[in-house]
DNA sequence: AATGGAGGCAACCGCACAGCG
DNA sequence: ACGCTGTGCGGTTGCCTCCAT
């Protein structure tokens, strides 16, 4: 075909530990970030996405390869209670892991776990309940010890608070609306089951709120 | 020994979004 | 305002290994 720019046919599947080498030296002198470049002038045929995702999930320092541990696999399973099918924020809360690590881990192991978890619960409910009722006084005695405040902008009502609040709402939080602008609003969780390993910044990163962007302080600690 | 199914995981794909000119 | 480029994310695919038959 004339004049039909040909374009580059890069090379698919698994990465050889040379290219491997190529690809570390290449960003090791040249630093993180700029796939186009890498690919471009690596040498590698490879694409930029091919490039940017061997570097994040196995090459980058600091990755932790191999098996996960019991708190992790707990850690996932809680988070993704919380935080849903969010992978990157889940694997931000697992120093070391990669949100395609985190998500293959769920697909293959902790997905079937959970819902064979949710099966046996079912069954074991009723024998459950008395020791719950218990159990579960103290477990929210704790969690409001945990209550999270977040200070509204000044001229900002409730209408101005977005749509997260109605979110944290829907995700069995108790939310606190200010009276008046400035004013510190506050929201706790009544799910008994991930707030131990839950802290403000996850939620706030899981509506969309950077923790840079509002004040926010943990009350009753 | 051959084969077929299941499970695990690395990599690809498509889409969305942010930044920039 | 618009298009282009780079990057990030979640879903999906396909290859490899293991194991039962």
């Amino acid at each position: 075909m004339q004049g039909k720019e040909v374009k580059p046919r890069f090379k698919k599947g698994f990465w050889k530990p040379e290219e491997d080498l190529i690809l570390k030296k290449y960003v090791q002198t040249h630093g993180e970030g700029n796939w186009t470049a890498v690919s471009n002038k690596s040498g590698l045929l490879r694409s930029a996405k091919s490039c940017r995702l061997r570097w994040k999930n196995y090459l980058r320092p600091n990755i932790k390869r191999g098996m996960m541990s019991e708190d992790e696999k707990d850690l996932i399973i809680r988070l993704h209670k919380l935080l849903g099918n969010r992978w990157s924020l889940i694997a931000g809360r697992l120093p070391g892991r990669t949100d395609n690590e985190v998500k293959n881990y769920w697909n293959t192991h902790l997905n079937k776990r959970v819902s064979r978890d949710q099966i046996t619960h079912l069954d074991s409910q009723s024998e459950k309940n008395q020791q719950l009722s218990s159990d579960s006084h103290s477990l929210k005695e704790k969690n409001l010890e945990k209550t999270t405040a977040v200070r509204t902008e000044e001229g900002q009502g409730d209408a101005g608070l977005g749509s997260w609040v109605e979110e944290l709402k829907i995700s069995n939080y108790d939310v606190g609306i200010p009276s008046l602008p400035g004013e510190y609003l506050t929201f706790f969780n009544t799910d008994d089951t991930f707030m131990p390993i839950l802290d403000n910044l996850v939620f706030l990163e899981a509506f969309g709120i950077s923790g840079d962007e509002l004040l926010q302080e943990t009350l009753f600690m």
